[in-house]
RNA sequence: GGGGCCGUAGUCUAGCCUGGCUAGGAUGCAGGGCUUGGGCCCCUGUGGUCCCGGGUUCAAAUCCCGGCGGCCCCA
């Protein structure tokens, strides 16, 4: 299983990415005259809604609310929560001009949405009765980055930020929300066959304006940690900041806590990277906007010609019926192996070549494109064979990815063994840690890394000491390099 | 934040150093022929603000300055 090369995916992510996006049509980059903005293109866009259903679902079924929030925030309402803005500020698009008249009061191009969100919860909610109180919205932010900008990964506008924001009479429930935010983007990545990392943030690279920050990381073909999800515990500090309480069971009044949690395209870049090989995209076929493609393999005569045909599109009017999504690629300019490397690209799970063999004998030829092999399957039980194949395809595009996530962890005790790592391995480093910043800083300048955190759930024993200054380790903590 | 490389047709690219002829090729696209079980072949055609602006020059894709954009490496 698996023989499609993976070389250039792994030792030149970077272009393999910009290539497969461009050969798959999923997004344009690079062509568009601003700076970290990308379109996705009819397939990209079919695959990024597909994702879009799931997250609505996930959420819908736990009681999120989808909401609409204006994209422009007045400059005042920004800066109420003073580490927020803190945080945002050197990134921050602003509108200054209506016309050709300057405004009085700049607008933000919104980075995140936790103060007009919480400016409206204060109008909206008026006692514990009301909450919790969970809204999303899945919405376009503007971050002026400084970095390079990249495809999907760091872009100057992020077209797909689902941000949920939620509302809680107690901390202890803001907990326990966090913990449900932790639970859908588990089920999210699991449903994607996208392997994913759980830690808690350092406290100097939590959110601004949180309490603390977990995060969701997987690791990408070149070994780099892409963060894909984080979940953060407001706890009070925006609703004091927008002077928001409500009233709880007692008839006190009482500042009402928050939470909030954020997916973006990375969830679409991490699908392409994680599952793809030299070839192109593979899709798990839930996801992929076409789940089978059928080749026609005309023989010589025309009448030899139309038979197949015949056979090709009575399949696929059996496939469609059953609600399987399913094209006949009758192009006559091209050849049928031209056609396998276009489909294959685009990560069409599941391929079905009818020639006048299969019309003759009623087996078809199936190919997967996970792992290129072909099977014979008799006509008569396509449909559930498909069924089965599909869900085959999917565990083992999950399996293959989480194969190659684990072996990119590695955990050492000594600064020596960690130092060897640097030189020679990639991916995620864990090493034993005793809570100090200044012996993380340490470690993130002698390998070149950052902080990812620590693990969450935490670990119960940790063992041995820091390798740094020898005190007695209260936690593991894991280093890599991050996009 | 610092350093480097780069920008020529939808895509990839030659030409740039050493300024000068109609900016050449591949791929794609359109038409025709032939073919069809892993990227066929042949013919014809199509497609260019040489990233933008300024400068030097008789003459700029080419040299200089600025901007915009992309990639890589280091903090």
């Amino acid at each position: 299983m698996g023989s499609v090369p993976r070389d250039r995916w792994s030792s030149d992510f970077s272009r393999w990415f910009d290539w497969v996006i461009e050969e798959a049509e999923v997004y344009d980059y690079g062509r568009y005259p601003v700076k970290g903005m990308g379109v996705w293109r009819p397939y990209g866009f079919q695959i990024r809604r597909r994702i879009l259903d799931i997250v609505r679902e996930l959420h819908d079924s736990r009681g999120h609310e989808e909401v609409l929030f204006p994209l422009l925030i007045p400059e005042d309402l920004l800066r109420r929560e003073a580490e927020h803005i803190k945080g945002f500020e050197g990134e921050v698009y602003w509108v200054t001009h209506g016309g050709v008249d300057p405004l009085d009061v700049k607008l933000a191009l919104r980075p995140t949405s936790e103060t007009n969100i919480t400016y409206y919860e204060n109008l909206w909610i008026k006692s514990y009765k009301q909450l919790p109180k969970k809204y999303y919205q899945i919405v376009s932010v503007f971050r002026y980055e400084t970095k390079a900008t990249r495809p999907m990964i760091r872009l100057r506008e992020v077209t797909t930020f689902k941000e949920a924001h939620t509302v809680h009479d107690s901390f202890e429930d803001s907990e326990r929300q966090v913990l449900e935010a932790i639970e859908i983007y588990r089920e999210l990545f699991e449903r994607l066959g996208i392997p994913y990392i759980i830690s808690r943030r350092p406290e100097w690279d939590k959110f601004a304006g949180a309490l603390y920050t977990i995060a969701f990381d997987t690791i990408m073909p070149d070994g780099k940690l892409l963060q894909i999800g984080t979940a953060h515990n407001l706890g009070q500090n925006f609703t004091k900041a927008l002077d928001f309480k409500i009233q709880l069971a007692d008839g006190t009044l009482e500042y009402p806590w928050q939470t909030s949690y954020g997916v973006s395209d990375r969830v679409v870049a991490a699908l392409i990277a994680v599952h793809g090989d030299d070839r192109g995209l593979k899709l798990p076929p839930t996801i992929a906007p076409i789940q089978v493609v059928i080749i026609p393999i005309p023989g010589g005569s025309e009448e030899d010609k139309a038979r197949v045909l015949r056979e090709s599109r009575s399949i696929e009017e059996a496939l469609k019926s059953s609600g399987v999504r399913v094209v006949v690629d009758e192009r006559e300019d091209l050849r049928p192996g031209a056609k396998y490397y276009y489909w294959e690209a685009r990560g069409v799970p599941v391929r079905i070549d009818v020639g006048l063999e299969e019309v003759e004998t009623g087996m078809l030829t199936i190919a997967r494109r996970d792992t290129l092999e072909k099977l014979k399957i008799p006509r008569g039980r396509l449909l559930e064979e498909l069924r089965a194949l599909f869900k085959d395809i999917e565990e083992n595009l999950k399996e293959m990815a989480w194969n190659f996530a684990r072996s990119m962890i590695t955990r050492v005790d000594t600064i020596e063994e960690a130092e060897k790592w640097a030189s020679e391995k990639k991916g995620l480093l864990e090493i034993p840690w005793c809570g100090r910043e200044e012996c993380a800083r340490t470690v993130e300048e002698k390998l070149e890394v950052k902080t990812i955190g620590t693990p969450w759930p935490s670990e119960d024993a940790p063992r041995g000491k820091c390798p740094l200054c020898g005190a007695p380790a209260i936690t593991i903590v894991r280093y890599a390099k991050t996009y």
